[in-house]
DNA sequence: GGATTAATGTGAAACAATTCACAAAACATA
DNA sequence: TATGTTTTGTGAATTGTTTCACATTAATCC
């Protein structure tokens, strides 16, 4: 088991995230060596950011040479158990679950949403692509598949009782999108994604920015 | 025009847009009176940082009082310019453009999307409550609702150029959940949301929590 | 082979964010 | 009005992150 130097830190490893799906759409494009400038540059950060994220990951290239793109995919990919897939459950089949079990690319990053979930019983109808279960059928496929992370995509009011839920069949990470904070016991992983933020912020900052434009005017 | 003492930080704004989130569900509750450890509470952050970010937004409290939850929160929508509906056009009707634009709480945030478009003819049928149209128009309607923030939802290999065309129409803030970064003016504000990193720290964060507990059995 | 060049890798320095600790204010109570 | 209590607001200390500066390494070119 390989050990890392130091206490990695958040921002690093949401980086080498980002690193990681540019190098495969450099390799896609045929690029075969890469350097800390060129990830630098499409990453958006400095390339001494890139070295000593790779650093705190004991990634490391050829001085002189850079990288190659795929031997520091593949080095990437076995280290964070990129390697093989992992199976993940979605809970909640309305406009955003429907969105994301639709979306074909992430097998390509190494998730699989092997069963969708929803208590509405119009939304369970069995189509060739699309399966929704009851939540009764949970506890089951959580065990089949061995499934230990869960993306949950119902309305706020649901989501702690949702994540309790989960957590007690077994569920050690959730992707949350509603907008609420799940309380949840210090073992299991929590990543809420609030999409009205995200957008509240970009019109916030653009408002700011011509404020302050305006006073030079 | 007030004037921020320091220079805020990118954390303390996001924490600001997750305090606003929580507030409204918090009055909605019938919580008339908050205090900075209710807030953290619920924030999953400390209490002292609660209040240091209200500092720096000048958002300020009564001692021994709190917060009055509706006041605060006409503090922080006048502050945020959320006093007012903002404008904002979606790009890109597939499956995320969709949910996006069915989501029926954006407005209860201060965001409406005002026209969505895309270039696939089949899509730009006209239904009663969804019309999208054709990328042709988007200039006119920009101008016409004074659009400065756009979504955009289209495949990577589209979104730069989409982008670029976006800015010269006039835009200048863009929420962008295509996986890659595009490259912008600097008075061009991008947010960039990538839904595979977000699932894959998660994955990622559980397998290293799980072979470190493994360490001690 | 030695000099030159172009990259990485990393400790040290600078900067940023968070937590601590406590003074200042507001309220309650007598 | 004095006293005690509660909570805010914030400078100072701490902790975390990024940038800088340069030693180190590998390839290339006389
Ligand atoms: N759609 C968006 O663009 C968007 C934007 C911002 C935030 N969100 C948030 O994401 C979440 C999902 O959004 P949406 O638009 O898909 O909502 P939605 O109402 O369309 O779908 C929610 C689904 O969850 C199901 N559900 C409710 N309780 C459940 C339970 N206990 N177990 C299983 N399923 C349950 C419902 O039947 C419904 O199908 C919400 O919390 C919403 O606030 C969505
Ligand atoms: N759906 C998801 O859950 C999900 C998850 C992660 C990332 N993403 C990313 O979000 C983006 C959208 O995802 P999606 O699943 O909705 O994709 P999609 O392929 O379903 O939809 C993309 C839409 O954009 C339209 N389009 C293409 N070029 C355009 C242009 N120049 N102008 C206007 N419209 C154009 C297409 O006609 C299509 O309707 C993609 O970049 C995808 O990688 C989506």
């Amino acid at each position: 088991m390989k050990q890392f130097t130091k206490h990695n830190t958040r921002n690093s490893l949401r980086r080498i995230f980002l690193y990681h799906g540019l190098l495969l759409r450099l390799k896609s494009m045929g690029v075969t060596r890469v350097f800390s400038y060129t990830l630098a540059e499409s990453a958006g950060v400095t390339p001494e950011q890139v070295r000593k994220d790779f650093s705190e990951y004991c990634i490391r290239g050829n001085r002189r040479g850079g990288y190659l793109t795929a031997s520091l995919l593949d080095e990437m990919e076995v280290l964070f158990r990129r390697d093989r897939v992992t199976n993940v459950i979605l809970v909640g089949m309305g406009n955003l679950g429907q969105a994301l079990s639709k979306y074909g690319l992430f097998i390509q990053r190494g998730i699989n949403i092997v069963a969708t979930f929803d208590i509405d019983p119009y939304k369970q109808k069995s189509r060739a692509d699309n399966q929704v279960y009851s939540p009764e059928r949970m506890q089951e496929i959580i065990d089949r598949f061995h499934v230990t992370v869960a993306i949950v995509a119902v309305p706020d009011v649901s989501a702690q009782e949702v994540c309790n839920e989960l957590i007690g069949m077994g569920i050690r990470g959730i992707v949350n999108f509603a907008p609420v904070l799940p309380r949840v016991p210090a073992y299991v992983v929590v990543n809420n994604v609030n999409l009205s933020d995200e957008i509240e912020s970009v019109i916030w900052s653009v408002s700011r920015m011509r404020e302050k434009q305006s006073l030079f005017l």
